[in-house]
DNA sequence: TACTAAATAGGAATAATTCTTATATGAGAA
DNA sequence: TTCTCATATAAGAATTATTCCTATTTAGTA
């Protein structure tokens, strides 16, 4: 995504177009794996090595208020951040600190039956996210900070 | 559950009996709500106003290693604890901060069976969480603090 | 180009959690 | 029961992610 694709989501999203907001858009969309504040600083730092880390918090909140992204709960003590707007679960790694996306229109369509049919007493369901624990083939032990 | 049965509790998980780790344990099974540390700071605190908040953190950590507990991600900015160690979900309501416990055998055995057959490349399936997301019929947007 | 509401930089403040260390204590041994 | 010592706790300092504050800058509009 070029500076004016990226420019252009935010002004769909009635947000001035700053050079901030735009490296961290862009840092969001680069960084496939739901990185936190920190590695949106240093990717954005390459190019932008004066963005203030409190700037880059109050885009993330803004961007989150548009659900432009959203945030990702983990039991470690920072936020996560996800682009990914469209429906989609997460495989949450237990040997690191992966995230992976999981798309499964299936699984949504029994959950979305399931739940219509039992109701939950005194309860609204507004949206259904699946944590999906486990660990890959392939994974060392080693716990990298997103 | 009285003294000797929490402390049985212990005991069975091969930790030292002390009054701070009854007290905490005795917290976390009459706060309902996946208390936060704070929550159980005020709790134990009216028996044992000289039990140190870090003490309360090394008893939880350790009772998360004993399974005894376990820690519940929020998007909030600390971690709340959960003594119900039944295979349950959870629903989120998105008024104030209540997490209710969600049992239901159809449900996980649904999910069983679609995972058997459905297999994710890569990846092992350990355990899989439900975050149910939506609002009680009778519950005020009162940020309450747990 | 000038105006102004909104955004940012920089740094201080906050708050949940962790760390440190001197002291206290539970549980097994004698 | 008393002794012993590995382990647990108290108290407070340190850490760290995030928020807050405010002077300055800037994007969008006229
Ligand atoms: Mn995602
Ligand atoms: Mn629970
Ligand atoms: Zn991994
Ligand atoms: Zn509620």
């Amino acid at each position: 995504m070029n500076y004016s694709e990226l420019a252009n989501v935010l002004t769909q999203n009635n947000l001035k177009v700053t050079p901030q907001r735009v490296a961290v858009l862009e840092a969001l969309m680069s960084l496939k794996d739901h990185p936190n504040a920190d590695a949106i600083k240093e990717f954005v730092h390459k190019n932008h090595p004066n963005l203030a880390v409190g700037t880059i918090y109050n885009i993330l909140e803004t961007f989150c208020e548009k659900k432009i992204i959203r945030k990702v709960k983990t039991d470690r003590d920072f936020m996560r951040y996800d682009i990914e707007m469209h429906r989609h679960h997460h495989l949450y790694c237990e040997e690191c600190d992966y995230i992976e996306n999981y798309y499964d229109e299936e699984l949504d369509k029994l959950l979305q039956e399931y739940f219509n049919r039992k109701k939950i007493p005194n309860f609204n369901i507004k949206d259904i996210n699946l944590q999906i624990l486990g660990n890959y083939n392939d994974h060392n032990p080693i716990k990298k900070k997103y």
